[in-house]
DNA sequence: CTATATTTATTTTGACTCTAAATTTAGTTG
DNA sequence: CAACTAAATTTAGAGTCAAAATAAATATAG
């Protein structure tokens, strides 16, 4: 069906406004004159509607009304730019141990950061979201912002999430993070929350700013500690009926693999197979320094430890089994390894790639991405600026620095 | 980016025009009144905006002022209806062997079809198009439409194809549909052609009048010489980058079934091979009546034969591994088989539900399409229509029967 | 048959939005 | 200071819609 408001001719303002602030976010210091060229209005619209969006708060004007330096003849332009701190995103990262929290401004900039860990598993909802609430009001001071300025909050958990931004809690590890997030932060704060799964905000963070730049249709794949895959078809997130869309983990069984670790967790379960064994390895050097860690794997891979480079060749095999499965159905250009695993996941790449013609007829591009551990938190923000970017027009700004 | 045209009072029209005209088309037989309440625009308005539609030629208006039997108080209210004849919208199977052609109006209707075989395999693309292009004229005669009141032109060809509905040919094979078909129609009748895989067209079809009817996420496995999947993810199409989503053939060869044919093929080749050897089976006595078709076997396999039975436990085996692969990674509710072959293909469904659960922790419903081999045209048809229903403001319509 | 009730159609008025063209403003240049 | 130039403002005109008042067409009651 059609939008159910009917067509008054405020709409009109609307659409003019909203194409004028699209325009305001792409660039910086802005004539009128660049944007009637930008939008099609007319000197006498465009001039309304920057003082439509200036009373608004969206916007703000430069006082240097000629540009710095270059001479210019004629009537000194008015400019204008982007009110950035109009008002700020939250972007979640929940994990099972820990809720990592950054607050952005309408430009995407991180201006403050926190994370807090959660005491330990057991603990009920009611303190999860605590935790989480801690974890955003410190961020949020951190970033100079205050609560009620707060725009859109999205967050990352590691369960299904369907396209409403509703968790469908169906195995029990799930249970972890239906703690309610949603109505407790309106609750608390009148915040707009919107959920995901992390894998997904994963993919849209590393289109936006990672190796998926630009890229329409792309599967970055969260490989640390479990495998979720987020999945984007001409930019568009894949859901399912259920949120279940990109859950791997059943795929691998099939294959028979028969688990549902990720990289990281993969190479710390066959080191310690390995050390229990009698390998002759550098590996047990390695391993002194601490726990087992996916890193010491790698780091003693680079220095031609056999063991450790059987482990690589064993993780290169999985990833390139269920990469081949994923590009076969859905045939994305790029296929992204991501998370914190990303960061030693490079020596990985030739591997799969070469492993890759076994497993499909049309081989993506296989890349990691650069956004380490904070790609969820960045999709996060990304998705909160997406919230807000659609709705700028039926949002009311309140405390905002100007 | 946003609309490139600017926001002008007549946008206005435009915006109100389309949901008159959209509720025109859920509906028939309609008054101001029920337009009204249906857009939320005023009397006048309404009025207004029927008056241009009808000028332009999209509805038509009812003699009968005073609607049949029921009393009414009141002056008599003016009544509208969808001119369903506008215009018309052409589907299209370009099948290996054949091209079938159907006549649609703007309710769907199909009011002519016509199909034509191709001569042999090894003809030319011109020889290609020309045997389309005359099944298309017959059709278009059968139903008493011109070719000039054509609004749009959908094909469904068995080759990937991108979402600009550009062909891809990376295999040999699917050279065959690389004709040239949008331009030559365009050329010689000026006519928009939409290309489409033919799997995608069936989920199309099959969700606007088959089993999926309804469903937002739904996979239909084309499933009756080769295997196919069109998939829909919140009621969009899936293509992939090089429009390879949902080639399914090579999926299989990582399970380890190497092949890439489809039910009724795999069915002959089983039969087949079992007549080879000793096996005492009725299917012979089947076999007799023809050729070794799908159909033969199951009805054997329905008299109890052992050999035909055993057939179909396999096929049920690998349809459910495809389904289960499938539904792991996109967790439709519902994967629909369709195809010529969806008519016999119901006596699978069971033996697949049970074996599903191995296969995905997410098992959708399973069902068989009651389109048959028609589900490609059907869809094709869906594709043009929702081509016309998108553009109908842009479009003239000229020569159509009022 | 007339008066009234009821529903639809039309007309009028006013508000909002946009474009286009003419005019004014605020600077630079010489 | 005058000439020039680009931006801003003003003015006139048109398209669109809502709201309200008026007119038309029919059924029903008396």
């Amino acid at each position: 069906m059609a939008d159910t408001a009917a067509a008054t001719p405020q709409l009109l303002r609307r659409v003019s406004a909203g194409s004028v602030l699209e325009f305001m976010r792409s660039s910086s210091d802005v004539t009128v004159t660049a944007v009637m060229e930008a939008t099609g209005l007319t000197r006498a619209t465009a001039i309304a509607v920057c003082e439509d969006l200036k009373e608004r708060g969206w916007i703000r004007e430069l006082e240097n009304q000629r540009a710095f330096g270059g001479y210019q003849k004629g009537r000194p332009a008015r400019r204008f730019e982007l009110n950035e701190r109009a008002g700020y995103v939250l972007g979640m990262d929940v994990g099972v141990s820990k809720a990592t929290v950054v607050v952005s401004d309408l430009r995407g900039d991180v201006l403050g950061k926190s994370s807090l860990p959660f005491p330990d598993a057991e603990i009920s909802a009611e303190e999860r979201v605590s935790v989480i609430d801690r974890a955003a009001l410190m961020a949020l001071d951190s970033a100079g912002a205050s609560p009620d300025s707060v725009l859109a909050v999205a967050a990352g958990i590691a369960a299904p999430v369907d396209r409403n931004g509703d968790v469908l809690v169906t195995q029990h590890f799930w249970g972890l993070f239906d703690v309610g997030l949603k109505s407790a932060l309106r609750e608390r704060h009148g915040w707009t929350v919107l959920l995901e799964n992390d894998a997904n905000l994963a993919a849209l963070g590393d289109r936006w700013r990672g190796a998926a730049a630009g890229v329409e249709d792309v599967v970055v794949i969260l490989a640390s500690e479990r495998l979720g895959a987020g999945m984007l078809d001409g930019g568009r997130l894949l859901h399912g009926s259920r949120g279940g869309a990109g859950e791997l983990a059943f795929l691998e069984q099939v294959q028979g693999v028969g688990d549902t670790f990720g990289i990281a967790s993969l190479a710390r379960v066959w080191a310690a197979q390995a050390l229990a064994g009698k390998a002759r390895t550098s590996l047990r050097a390695h391993l002194q320094h601490g726990g087992a860690e996916a890193e010491h794997v790698f780091a003693a891979a680079a220095e031609g430890d056999a063991v450790a480079l059987k482990i690589l060749d064993r993780l290169a095999d999985r990833m390139a089994r269920v990469i081949g499965a994923v590009a076969t159905m859905l045939n994305p250009e790029l296929v992204v390894i991501g998370g914190a695993v990303a960061n030693s996941a490079g020596v990985l790449l030739e591997p799969i790639a070469g492993k890759l013609k076994e497993f499909t007829a049309t081989p993506p591009r296989v890349a990691v991405s650069p956004l380490g551990d904070s790609i969820v938190t960045v999709g996060a923000v990304r998705a909160g600026l997406d919230y807000v970017e659609r709705n700028s027009l039926d949002l009311e700004l309140a405390g905002a620095v100007s």
